[in-house]
DNA sequence: TTGAAAGCGCTAACAT
DNA sequence: ATGTTAGCGCTTTCAA
């Protein structure tokens, strides 16, 4: 049978009270108390049910992180910070998959409230409405992770997307790259758009064309990138550069370019985004634009700890600047090719 | 105010008990009044709180994950089948890195005592002595992964490491290596050492010297493999094949050897273990020995799941053959380098 | 088929 | 400083 605190109590001669009270650091408890209520726990092995617990204070200290798919490096490396900081602070962590799949997002925070989550983090996969009236009637603090539900009061940390789109067009169009591809993510996901228009942004700003059928969204996953190569390339013989929505995708289409005999940045410039360890280290040395990964799930705990702590105010918005980061994928356009 | 099985017995006018077996699916309940009681379910939203229920029933439907590192895509593919596997059976699953570290191991285990926890899986760092005890006094049952622990009666589901460390040193035996270097993973694991065994007895097989010095420990991190190039290679010139405990070793080794003009396999032979996603988009495609994942992990949960629905029986031992990978890392040995 | 009541292990208000 | 008591939301005997 489990010990209970009630186990403690009789074999330390004092009431359940007094227990609970030298449980939870109670300043009322006499030193000598507290000494051999301690020494009692520690004799029999005495573990406290997190779960009775839970039950009084109406939650438990459980974090919900909800992102894409932990396989994804970017995705792991934040969850590495925000589990850092979360546990730190007494706090565990569920990480959850949503396979960018809007119906396991709201499975997960229906999930969330059941057990009585004390926060949630999330990398939203879409702005649905459904999921926006979810996190209206959530009882506890949501911090959202480069994504903005306009009619959502919660605090968000996010990376200026918009910018980033921007900087790789720049990039590619500065060594004289006209017919540019977007291989782009979710087409629903704020992150996406916001990054699409710094993308044409950067076309307009610098007085280039550009067509839809430049822009093709992609799941994200090294094999969108194949795919794309294998299939749109193939027939867009005048693309001379992409700009994939992150470096799994660029990946997987420098793989696929490789299997024909291409060569990158010879035949075709390529840069990616995130910047996962990855990258450094591909066949291709990719050109990406930086996200500060662990910087972000710093962050986004922190804000998340201040909110669960009581704090109260304005959601806060966290931008962070993201960063072209040149390496080997991408080169100058040779008109003779 | 939270809506209870309270507010839901009263507008449906019925008694808790009522509610309760609705909520159940216990068959005892008139069909009619289970319909009514369904629909004010519905009308309120209610949420059953898995706290409450876990109190009464001792425990709750969440199961353990413990792995080294999720940004090892190794575990992260691991994790996965896990979880796919334990969700579909409506577990939640909680992973937790330890880091390869036994302290981190026990207050994983303990947390997950406190919170009432159904099962868990785990790779374990070591074997150390504290971990067996705690696992022998643990109220649920555990499986462990690619581990063996003499003493505890648990569930395991491994790779012949062995024949992993044999099939290594053999290719590179077959290939004319004689000089032939092992970054090996933590010194403490069983996994580990099995795999030196397999090693240490390829080289018996065929007759081959190999002198202690060969034998280096590392985290099993990228920048392992990475300083075992700068700081062992550089000084063992004589060294013309490493074979590494982990891919991801291999790489950060690759990484290196590149920095300083080497190229592979022409000057140096190197094999990983695992077969990770990455082995085969890396600069060099990574000869290594594979490891099936996926499904170790889907299996494990498996095993687990029976356990926890109470099926009884001795200890399974389920092992998986490793299967060497051969791509471009390696080559034969020729003497004039 | 249903309801009443006890109890899971803990915390916290209140009383002493 | 300590004990008594009620109650968190649910499941499960037991009785009707």
């Amino acid at each position: 049978m489990r010990i209970t605190i009630k186990d403690i109590a009789q074999r330390s001669g004092v009431s359940c009270s007094t227990v609970s009270r030298v449980l939870t650091n109670h300043p009322n408890v006499d030193p000598k108390t507290r000494e051999r209520v301690k020494q009692v726990i520690d004799e029999l092995g005495y573990r406290p049910s997190r779960i009775a617990r839970g039950l009084v204070m109406g939650q438990i200290n459980v974090v919900a992180l909800i992102i894409g798919d932990i396989r994804n490096p970017f995705y792991a490396e934040l969850t590495r910070a925000v589990k850092d900081i979360l546990n730190k602070e007494g706090y565990m962590v569920v990480v959850s998959d949503s396979d960018y799949d809007p119906q396991k997002e709201e499975i997960y925070i229906r999930a969330a409230e059941e057990y009585g989550f004390a926060g949630i983090i999330m990398i939203t996969a879409m702005e649905t409405e459904a999921l926006i009236q979810q996190l209206e009637k959530l009882r506890c603090p949501v911090v959202l992770l480069n994504r903005y539900l306009p009619s959502v009061e919660t605090d968000v940390i996010s990376v200026d997307n918009y910018l980033g789109g921007y900087l790789a067009a720049e990039h590619l169009i500065k060594l004289g790259h006209r017919n540019i591809a977007h291989l782009a993510g979710f087409k629903n996901s704020s992150a996406t758009r916001d990054r699409l228009r710094g993308f044409i942004d950067a076309h307009v700003h610098y007085g280039i064309q550009l067509n839809q059928e430049r822009i093709v969204y992609g799941n994200l996953q090294m094999e969108a990138g194949y795919k794309f190569a294998k299939e749109y390339l193939s027939q867009n013989e005048d693309i001379t550069a992409v700009f994939c929505g992150n470096d799994l995708m660029a990946l997987g289409l420098i793989e696929a370019l490789y299997e024909e005999g291409k060569e990158i940045p010879r035949d075709i410039s390529v840069i990616g985004y995130d910047d996962i360890d990855m990258a450094s280290l591909a066949r291709v040395k990719l050109t990406t634009i930086r996200q500060p990964q662990y910087e972000m799930g710093q962050t986004a705990a922190e804000v998340l700890i201040d909110r669960m702590k009581g704090k109260i105010g304005a959601p806060k918005r966290i931008i962070f600047t993201p960063k072209l980061i040149i390496r080997e994928s991408t080169a100058e356009y040779k008109p003779g090719k």
